[in-house]
RNA sequence: CCAGUCGGCCGGGCGGCCGCCUCGGGUGUCUCACUCGGGGAGGAAAGUCCGGGCUCCACGGAAAGACGGUGCCGGUCAACGACCGGCGAGGGCGACCUCAGGGAAAGUGCCACAGAGAAGAUACCGCUCUCCUGCGGACAUCGGGUUACCGAUGUCCGGUUUCGAUGCGGACAUCGGAGACAUCCGAUGUCCGGUCGCGAGACGGAGACCUCCUUCGGGAGGUUCCAGGAGGGUAAGGGUGAAAAGGUGGGGUAAGAGCCCACCGCGGACCCGGCAACGGGGACGGCACGGCAAACCCCACCGGGAGCAAGACCGAAUAGGGGCGGCGCGGGCUCGCGAGAGUCCAGGUCUUUUCCGGACCGGCCGCCCGGGUUGGUUGCGCGAGGCGUCCGGCAACGGGCGUCCCAGACGAAUGGCCGCCACGUGGGGGAAACCCCGCCAUACAGAACCCGGCUUACAGGCCGACUGGCACU
RNA sequence: UGGGGCGUCGCCAAGUGGUAAGGCAGCGGAUUUUGAUUCCGCCAUUCGCAGGUUCGAAUCCUGCCGCCCCAU
């Protein structure tokens, strides 16, 4: 799944839907162009821990996703994983499961379609926006 | 063997599957994908406490001043506040450890409390010399004096001492009474006390001693001691303090004192050793020169400022700036079919500043130029480089030779899962070798331009040198 | 990356060489029939930690720890 970079991106997903695990929260933002790749972001703040520990914990999630890609990723959806200092030690198996659970629940959350409108006015200089359709168009 | 000191080093290993970043080669449908090969976190990558490289800015050169830093001596180093060696001081039986360790006779300042005195010493108690005085007070009278006051006499009060009586207080004894006892009360006697009261006598520091006189009451003189006052001399002793202006002993003195002497301490011309810090000796001085500069300060030396988010290049769309050319000549209102006319209102730039006055511009289109946001490229890893070895040096380190190329991201790669082994630790089994099970088992911790140091964190382990003790030979 | 500030009782805080004010809270007592108010008393042992300078350190110096703020 590709990586969100931008601060500008990160600021529009954390306007989506929430989804909390033990491990890490999970926020979901759908996209007004139902065609678009999908795409994942990952914080670690600094209060989990120093610099070898939010590492590792980034690390995890990101190894953890990798893995169950294709079964995840769903198109028009970006995605961020707040890592929570509970991701160092959880069992991995455990950590995938929970990871599909909560992309399942984002996905499934309709207040995700506002959410994504006004994230489009907003960041209409966003160069997806010259691949993508017009915004504003509802299904 | 036990206890300890110092220095150096490591800080998991092998393998499987699936992945990530980057470099080089190849292929393709060539801002990407595939494939082959190479590389991919640390001793501290950390904290950001110093020093440099590098880049930009400033600057005619330098010096001074200000500010900041450093501070025994010599050396090493690109440089340093780092390191090495030495010296000094302190600590430890020792190996060894710790130290911002220049200047207090350049100046200013501080040293609370206590204490007499806290820094050009002081003088409270005390010790001591000389001189003077030798019950005190009040009142009255007289005399002297301008006054202050002084002297004499008297009275009163206080004072001192002796004696007496006795009250008082205490102890003891006897007797009587009360009470179960403990004990209490009263009387008498003896002894003691004298801070109190009474009476009488004496005194004039009421003290001691000596001599003389005597009417035996006392008087005169002297010595010594005592008390008070004035003027000196002292700094030994007391005590205070963190610190008291050399220490101890002796001589000396009125008492004392480096006043003198011996020893110790201190300063110290000069001599010797050392590049130096410093060390050894030391004529002589006779004791000044307390401590604090991590108080201000003085002296010596060092420092222009900022930081890779430095800096360089590219740069779409939109908006805005400048230049040139062309066309046009502001806006509102009223009248008019219209051309146009009337009226009102400006704004900017220049004219040195204000006012007045004057000139120009304002819109549209085209071309060009420069700045610049998101972004992209670069800076970006061959270096004060790593490893090995030899030589010089006590060492830090320097030199020669050989060999190697060894992370390069930018929401940030080096990961996930698993097996075996090593070591540690806990539990269980076994006589033992050993076996089984558990540990998020295995610390501190993640490059961000680079390098040299410092500091801090760290499970566990290895090696070497040395010290003290015990035992044995 | 660079710069600045703070840390003192449970809370807010004063004090910058001489043995740690004050307020709130808490505890005990008095006043009151009871409560509130008021009054009195008590309450700091490593002044974030560790070293050093000094006779003496919360204060001065050095090194750490934690928190906050600013610029880019």
């Amino acid at each position: 799944m590709k990586r969100l970079k931008k601060r500008a991106e990160f600021l529009a997903v954390a306007r989506g839907v929430r989804s909390a695990r033990r491990a890490f929260v999970l926020q979901t933002l759908r996209l007004p162009d139902e065609t678009a790749e999908p795409r994942c972001g990952f914080t670690v703040s600094k209060k989990v821990g120093n610099a070898v520990v939010r590492n590792r914990v980034r690390r995890r999630l990101k190894e953890a996703i990798r893995l169950d890609t294709a079964a995840l990723g769903r198109p028009g959806h970006d995605h961020v994983v707040i890592g929570r200092r509970e991701a160092l030690a959880q069992d991995f198996a455990r950590l995938r499961a929970d990871l599909a659970g909560a992309f399942r629940q984002g996905r499934a959350d309709r207040r995700g379609r506002d959410a994504g409108t006004t994230v489009a006015d907003a960041s209409q200089n966003s160069h997806r926006d010259h691949r993508g359709e017009p915004p504003g168009r509802t299904r």
